[in-house]
DNA sequence: GCTTGACCTTGCCATAATGGGAAGGTGTTC
DNA sequence: GAACACCTTCCCATTATGGCAAGGTCAAGC
């Protein structure tokens, strides 16, 4: 299996099968006579976990760790569990500070009448930073 | 004022504040005969607009126009409330991203044991993908 | 055999916002 | 006049991803 179809059977860009080959969280993958690089099953098995974990937002760093106790038997599960839940505590708090930002500006695109009239609080809240609410 | 006062004031850091003029959000500010970049009030009101809006989560691109509407008098506030309320669109969309994330990783750390096994629900669910929730 | 088109290779550049650090000039104070 | 704090510009790094360019490879059709 060529690159490409190491990407389309795994979701995983083929630029980013590269990516991650360059920054050491992929093996080098073994190479044809002519320097292609080659996939088999196992391969595309990784890449799929990579990009699973991707889609729950885990960093490539972090990615790296679970790959390591994914093919660690042997290890515990509190190592993983660790990692999730660190990774759960990292959403929850993005999530209240956007949640805040949103709650914020909704107030204030409440109180703006939105028509052609240059009263506007929004930009008295940006241009005074009062921090009412 | 020089632009560390500047940036003391304003809550912006100096290099920043280079960066925005750099990037054209901000008009290059005057220097002094030895090159020091100077500051009045208007320019640190100017750089608390800027910072509260990063605060809100506006890109700098956004910023842009904000200030553009700001400095505008006789525009009406419906562009501003319209880009507001798209900032609050995008910020609902990635909280919403967030919790599915979030939510989903719960799930699975709730059903992982978490100890010194090496059966473990997480790595399982990156390894197969299975989506069940 | 030769051309064409799809695929592969590497490498550089770009994104968004911020920080770090180097090398060198300025300004004030003791 | 030396010390120290501040300023200047420039380059590099971050995170994850994409684009593009120049060139090599391979399979199919004529």
């Amino acid at each position: 299996m060529n690159i490409g179809d190491a990407a389309a059977a795994s979701g995983v860009s083929a630029k980013m099968i590269r990516h991650y080959e360059k920054i050491g969280l992929l093996a080098p993958a073994s190479r044809s006579d002519s320097g292609y690089r080659r996939y088999g099953q196992a391969d595309v098995d990784t890449l799929r976990f990579v990009r699973r974990a991707r889609d729950l937002g885990f960093s490539l760093e972090v990615i790296g760790e679970l790959l390591d106790l994914w093919r660690d038997r042997g290890r515990g599960s509190a190592e993983v569990k660790a990692l999730a839940l660190d990774h759960v505590a990292t959403l929850e708090a993005k999530i209240a500070e956007m949640q805040a930002m949103a709650r914020t500006l909704r107030h204030l695109a409440e109180a703006c009448h939105g028509d052609d009239r240059p009263d506007c609080p929004i930009l008295d809240d940006l241009a005074g930073g009062h921090h009412c609410c």
